[in-house]
DNA sequence: AGTGAAAGTGGATGTGG
DNA sequence: CCACATCCACTTTCACT
């Protein structure tokens, strides 16, 4: 039931309380104390002692894009000529706040992101106007996401 | 400054709200009540609008896989036989702990998932044995993430 | 490490502008 | 749609175990 890495051990409450809180960042300390049987003193100095061991890394209210008419996920993998640095290539596609994700891959291509678009006219205008436009980027393979069928953290 | 979808009207007020929780699910209302000049009961009566419209998707403590050990993230495209159907073979993955994410695809493969393992053993270890081993899965092709250079969600 | 209580702060709600 | 005031719940800390 223990864990150990990197000079942090956490034990079988430890990851009752982050299994509670990755669910719901708002758990009330409390509630969460009830449900392992101990104090909510006891749950504070923990989630102190977990906060300093940079395992939590924050909290984030997640919000559903769909709402917003983001219906469009994409992944691109992108072939950078050898003239233009990762770093520059990156540097532009922070720009674009389409893009969520920004791997430095081995493989195939130089970069792969992930996009989220109104739809696929959307998509194919960040493409056009947006990606390939960014000196350095040779070529781009997309490949739509129909369905994104998990979604999750690591298992605690 | 006005943003319309689906039934769903956010003002400039609504994104700071959602902008500050978004980075910070644990910002105490009275605080964003402050930074936006409006009091907190205002603040509280906007949040109860979002979260009615589905766009608050509910809040999640982030953790840091890394302390944990898991350092290596890599994508991994799945070809399926025609004869195995995709919610079957995405049943078998939602097995497979680290697998955090899995799409229905365009393009060559049918899935793409996102895995996230403590090093390349270990990738190897679940490829061979936790994916391939899975029936209709036909061939893979795996993409190292050497450096997650973009993570964050869609701008508001 | 954990408990229990005390003190401070924030969340939730209803009334009224 | 917002402000103010109230009440209740939660967080945080500390002395003690």
């Amino acid at each position: 039931m223990k864990t150990t890495n990197n000079n942090i051990t956490i034990d079988g409450i430890d990851k009752k309380i982050l299994r509670a809180l990755m669910q719901d960042a708002r758990t009330p300390v409390l509630e969460i104390a009830r449900q392992v049987g101990i104090s909510g003193a006891a749950i504070h100095q923990r989630l102190r002692k977990l906060e300093k061991s940079k395992l939590i890394a924050g909290s984030k209210f997640v919000i559903n894009p769909k709402v917003l008419g983001y219906t469009t996920m994409a992944f691109v993998g992108i072939y950078l000529d050898k003239a233009i640095s990762n770093p520059d290539a990156v540097k532009q596609l922070k720009k674009i706040p389409e893009v969520l994700e920004c791997h430095y891959t081995t493989g195939n291509w130089s970069i792969l992101i992930k996009i989220l678009c109104m739809d696929n006219e959307h998509l194919m205008h960040l493409l056009n106007n947006d990606i390939q436009s960014i000196s350095g980027v040779s070529r781009t393979e997309t490949f739509i996401s129909l369905d994104q069928q998990i979604e999750r953290q690591i298992k605690i």
